[in-house]
DNA sequence: AATCATTCTTAATTTTCACTTAAGATGAGA
DNA sequence: TCTCATCTTAAGTGAAAATTAAGAATGATT
């Protein structure tokens, strides 16, 4: 399991290498964010110990950079007292957890087995034949690889979360697009209509089905 | 929604209000089992973060309590690693769910997201052996699926809501159609004609009847 | 910075299906 | 038995959804 520390303070740096290697975890660290993001281009770690307060690029903004390529390596924040509030702002951006300064070396250990966890305890979703590993973004019909873009996926992800419940129009727009006021163009018409033909489904599978006038329900 | 968070910890509380005030959650607190008590007494909350080990009433003690008079709203306790198995005892009380400590926020937050889903899941109506469960848009008759479209199902949704209650032909156009003047060809007959079709009930099932010269009346 | 490729959105067209209407059949009450 | 309200059926209409294609936005690559 390999660790990616970003922290400035050395001391703090070297207690947490320290004492995770002991843990049997490998480590890398970076002293400020922008060595931090280029570490990440390069290669892949299983989890991310940020510090909120960095030289040359702030916590947060590493955390967004992060999460635009990857969604699901975990990501901790590290923060002093005064920048909880802040903080909070981080885990909208995407991070998992964040850790009071200071904090018991037990504690971080804890609560990093508990990402690690929740990680191997693979999320997978099925609808009927289809299957959905959140984590990869991968999605399976029949047993083969169905290229799905960001929003397609985001769309059926949704419907399979919710199986069983019709979703409206107006819910999929609050909860997909992210989008507050009453809002109809035919933009989800399109990608339902994009993910059924994808999905290459045959007559009996269909999954997902269209509520007329009210919005789409997923069901096995 | 409204959360109430009893926990002596000041520590752990900070970090949960914070976290959940920014969520959009309104929080209350309190620092033993007995100020939670009196508090439960006065208002009304949506969801009850209860820790194991509490001064003055135990967590138990403040779950058995709670369940007394009130079954319903979701109770999460907040357990160390070393009462998880009495914990188990808390859930055969009454209680929920059960979160260890140490836990992520993000951990915490789906866990509420959770019991708030199936808290709203529970909309079921019954009209004799008729069930109508509005989340999913689906009605059994005789325990199998019937095909109702949008406008039939919210005719017999309305009539089952007001269950015992004569429904006149102008309540049923303005409720159900949404016109609000005085309107009738007889468009009503014939949806009330599909849906008695489509339930496909014996002739002792009447549940809805005509009555004459005024509307429709469904009882079971 | 400019180009290229991919994804997202809009809009226009086609198709499908629910809703309405109307007209004849049925049945209840006077 | 007669009358009027309700039931039933079927056909026409209209609205919603499916489909398609083209333009806009985004992002990656050079």
């Amino acid at each position: 399991m390999h660790i990616l520390i970003v922290e400035d303070e050395a001391g703090i740096v070297q207690f947490l290498q320290q004492g995770l290697e002991e843990e049997g975890y490998q480590i890398t660290s970076a002293s400020d964010g922008l060595q931090g993001f280029e570490l990440i281009q390069k290669q892949q770690f299983d989890l991310i110990l940020l510090d909120w307060m960095l030289p040359k690029m702030s916590g947060l903004d590493l955390c967004k950079a992060i999460r635009k390529k990857d969604t699901s390596t975990p990501i901790l924040f590290l923060t002093a007292k005064d920048t909880v509030q802040e903080t909070i702002e981080g885990i909208k951006a995407g991070a998992n957890d964040y850790i009071k300064k200071p904090f018991s070396f037990e504690e971080l250990v804890e609560r990093i087995k508990i990402h690690f966890r929740n990680q191997n305890e693979q999320d997978i979703l099925t609808l009927g034949t289809i299957q959905i590993d959140i984590a990869k973004h991968v999605v399976l019909s029949h047993g083969t690889e169905v290229q799905l873009t960001n929003r397609e996926f985001n769309l059926l992800c949704y419907l399979v979360k919710n199986k069983g419940k019709v979703c409206t129009r107006n819910q999929i727009i609050e909860d997909v697009w992210d989008i507050h006021f009453d809002y109809d163009t035919g933009v989800i018409d399109v990608f339902i209509n994009a993910i059924r033909k994808k999905l290459n489904l045959k007559i009996e599978e269909d999954y997902i089905k269209t509520v007329r006038g009210v919005g789409y329900i997923a069901n096995d």
